[in-house]
DNA sequence: GTCTATAACTCGATAGAC
DNA sequence: GTCTATCGAGTTATAGAC
């Protein structure tokens, strides 16, 4: 039986590097992590063993932050979603977007060290590898969430985007004594009612 | 003539520090940059220049991201808003905020360093100092913009950042290919579209 | 307050035995 | 494919002359 069934395969090895540095990676940084740590932190006994495996650092963290990549699973829900009506529909799309976020929290730290030690390299190189199939997800909505035909799908997908990366960026920054005011669900129906109806909008009835 | 106006002013040379010391952390990250390097970037020729300054690395950091807050300018500008709609003052609170994004972009990039390297305590310190005086913006502004008396402060408060904070992480992070294809200031107008009447109002029409 | 010099340590990466 | 051992260069921080 053989055991790599492709070349983009990573074997379990690799899987538990990758998981030990995305661990050091949180808690000290990238720059602050050494591979020696992550050497140790995966097991091994020197560091040596992580050149069997990835040529250098940086192609930890590529494949780190291919390895979590969420677009796969965001495409796949929302290809799921059906509402009756547009409201439905958007409501819908931003619920599967802030589960999806808080499952791949992870993720958004790793586009932040992409940014700051890469200039974003690495994540545009990922957003172009799903550029067609983001466009056709967004046209394919369209008609159903009576978004304007008019307005190109790279203004609904980068609108999406704001509202997504400002939940996690404020979420991580804001003192707990802000946060904690109101709860999750709260906060959640609030951002929902930005999007459907614009600031003036919310009302603030839980309905 | 007394050279110091109070203990919380910084003097010449720190501030030459802290100038060279953002230079290098956004080009080479914040782990990437040594206090060697910042002291030549400064123009000193050892170290050790540095620590008849700041106590250490860390302590550059803190005064850089202090330096750079816009807080003092955002409410500044803010204040000095009037609008005869609601529509017309949310509209100018959104243009401010995006000139000041421009005009602080440095401050954006500092923030992420300290959530990645710090855990964000430093920006939390900040909030917190200006916790009352934002408090007291929003109030002010909540009968005028016709928002919900109903609805915590603090909702608009965040509702807003995220759009800050979306709105300059998109732009960072989307390939030139999707940016490029609509100018800034239409990016501005659909997003200010979104925060005055929510996705579905967005008509792409620019009047 | 700026300098030289250096202590004490850690870094990424590699050579070569097994 | 994992190990030991090590290279050469880098790091923060400090001691002490001026």
């Amino acid at each position: 039986m053989p055991e790599r069934q492709g070349s983009s395969e990573k074997g379990e090895q690799a899987m538990a590097i990758l998981n030990a540095a995305e661990r050091l990676f949180f808690a000290q940084g990238y720059n602050g992590t050494s591979m020696r740590t992550i050497a140790k932190e995966a097991g091994y006994r020197s560091v040596a063993g992580l050149y069997n495996h990835f040529a250098d650092k940086e192609a930890i963290f590529e494949g780190l932050i291919r390895a979590r990549q969420p677009y796969d699973d965001i495409i796949a829900q929302v290809q799921a979603l059906n509402g009756d009506t547009p409201e439905e529909l958007i409501s819908g799309i931003f619920q599967s977007l802030t589960q999806l976020m808080d499952a791949h929290m992870d993720f958004f730290r790793l586009v932040m060290i992409d940014y700051l030690e890469f200039g974003a390299i690495h994540v545009r190189e990922l957003i172009n590898d799903i550029r067609d199939r983001i466009y056709g997800m967004v046209q394919r909505i369209t008609p159903v969430a009576n978004l304007s035909e008019e307005v190109p799908p790279i203004v609904f997908i980068r609108l999406m985007g704001i509202q997504v990366f400002g939940y996690v960026m404020t979420k991580n920054i804001m003192p707990e004594s802000f946060l904690g005011l109101l709860s999750d669900e709260q906060w959640r129906s609030y951002t929902l009612d930005l999007i459907l109806n614009g600031m003036v909008g919310i009302k603030g009835v839980q309905q």
